[in-house]
DNA sequence: AATGCGGGGCC
DNA sequence: GGCCCAGCATT
């Protein structure tokens, strides 16, 4: 064990560490366990809000597995992620019904439950049950290799095994809750990634990256991310004050979310009114009206660029369309939409 | 072991 | 434009 590392990483703890968070210090389970599930990759800021609207909107766990699923997914509507969400939902359902509204209190029994991973597992058990579990998570990553002066990639199977290892040899046992906490202020607020404190660290003595001067270089990671474009034109296709919806069921973006009439394509599209026409003909074969047509759009994701464009349509005959549902403006509020669709809907629409 | 999954803030 | 964020599930 370090001693010197977790010593001085407590005392900067005790003596310098003013970042406050609603749910530190927070011992029920329920609360920890919806604050990690919102952070993950997410940071506090973003954060913040849905995390307040959720212990408002659901103060227990009961409540949560028993409200309606469209309504939990309407509140995490923009946030990103959406796995967790559905994630949310199951393990919320599991905790009132197997285990009668009590958290699991065991690492083992928490890292069992959908969308809890090592990081979520370790924070939970620590925090809630003061358990001796070191959290691993993008700040602990950066402090450890950069302590250390290690270039393993942190995200290697060789280097998660060994930055795991570190992390518990340097878990003060004693306060595991106060530490986890600790080092990941640290993280956020001192050796941050970019333009880390190094001047003021109380560390700096004894890290071989500032030693070094490879403070910049580290972490270390080994994988690139494929970038792809789409282009995703939304008709939003409406009769008698209704509008077309569906829920987006594919292994994709998006998913469990709602959306209008859907073209992709692979290359962006020069709309003019008869390409509209041929696009609208494969959905329906009734008389149109054109409404309007937005602005292009774009959205950068993570790991795609949206780009596209919404085209409002009425038509006055009673129309079907195959896997749409037809549903009324009052309804179509209630369900979550992607941010790009949220955005899109905000554009004026204009003719030719 | 590799890939996919959002949205936002910072440089 | 690139990087990162209290990561996880799937293949």
């Amino acid at each position: 064990m370090n001693f010197d590392f977790t010593r001085k990483l407590m005392e900067w703890n005790s003596a310098e560490n003013n970042r406050s968070m609603p749910w530190k210090g927070e011992k029920d389970p329920y609360k920890i366990w919806l604050s990690e599930i919102i952070l993950q990759q997410t940071r506090v800021e973003q954060g913040l809000a849905y995390y307040n609207k959720f212990v408002e909107t659901f103060p227990t766990v009961k409540k949560l597995a028993k409200a309606p699923e469209e309504k939990v997914f309407k509140l995490w509507e923009g946030l990103g992620y959406y796995s967790r969400c559905k994630n949310l939902i199951a393990t919320a359902k599991i905790i009132d019904g197997d285990y009668k509204g009590r958290f699991p209190s065991t690492y083992e029994h928490i890292l069992a439950l959908k969308g809890i991973g090592p990081y979520t597992a370790a924070a939970i058990a620590s925090f809630a049950f003061n358990l001796p579990h070191a959290v691993v998570d993008g700040n602990v990553l950066r402090v450890l290799s950069r302590y250390f002066g290690m270039s393993t990639p942190v995200d290697s199977t060789h280097g998660k095994k060994l930055y795991n290892q570190l992390a518990d040899s340097l878990l003060d046992k004693e306060s595991p809750g106060i530490y986890n906490q600790a080092i990941m202020d640290f993280g956020a607020v001192v050796c941050k990634p970019q333009n880390p404190l190094c001047s003021i660290c109380p560390q700096k003595s004894d890290c071989r990256a500032f030693q070094h001067a490879w403070v910049n270089d580290l972490p270390v990671k080994e994988k690139v991310l494929k970038k792809k474009t789409r282009y995703m034109y939304y008709f939003v296709i409406s009769v008698d004050g209704k509008t077309f919806v569906k829920k987006r069921e594919a292994k994709d973006i998006w998913q469990n979310l709602y959306e209008f009439v859907l073209h992709e394509h692979d290359e962006p599209i020069d709309w003019t009114k008869k390409n509209i026409k041929e696009a609208i003909k494969s959905f329906i074969d009734t008389p149109f009206q054109l409404q309007g047509i937005s602005t292009i759009v774009k959205q950068q994701l993570t790991h795609q660029l949206i780009i596209g464009q919404l085209i409002k349509i009425t038509v006055q005959t009673s129309i079907d369309i195959p896997g749409y549902e037809l549903l009324t403006e009052k309804d179509i509020k209630k369900l979550a939409f992607p941010k790009f669709i949220n955005t899109l809907m905000q554009q004026e629409v204009t003719l030719f």
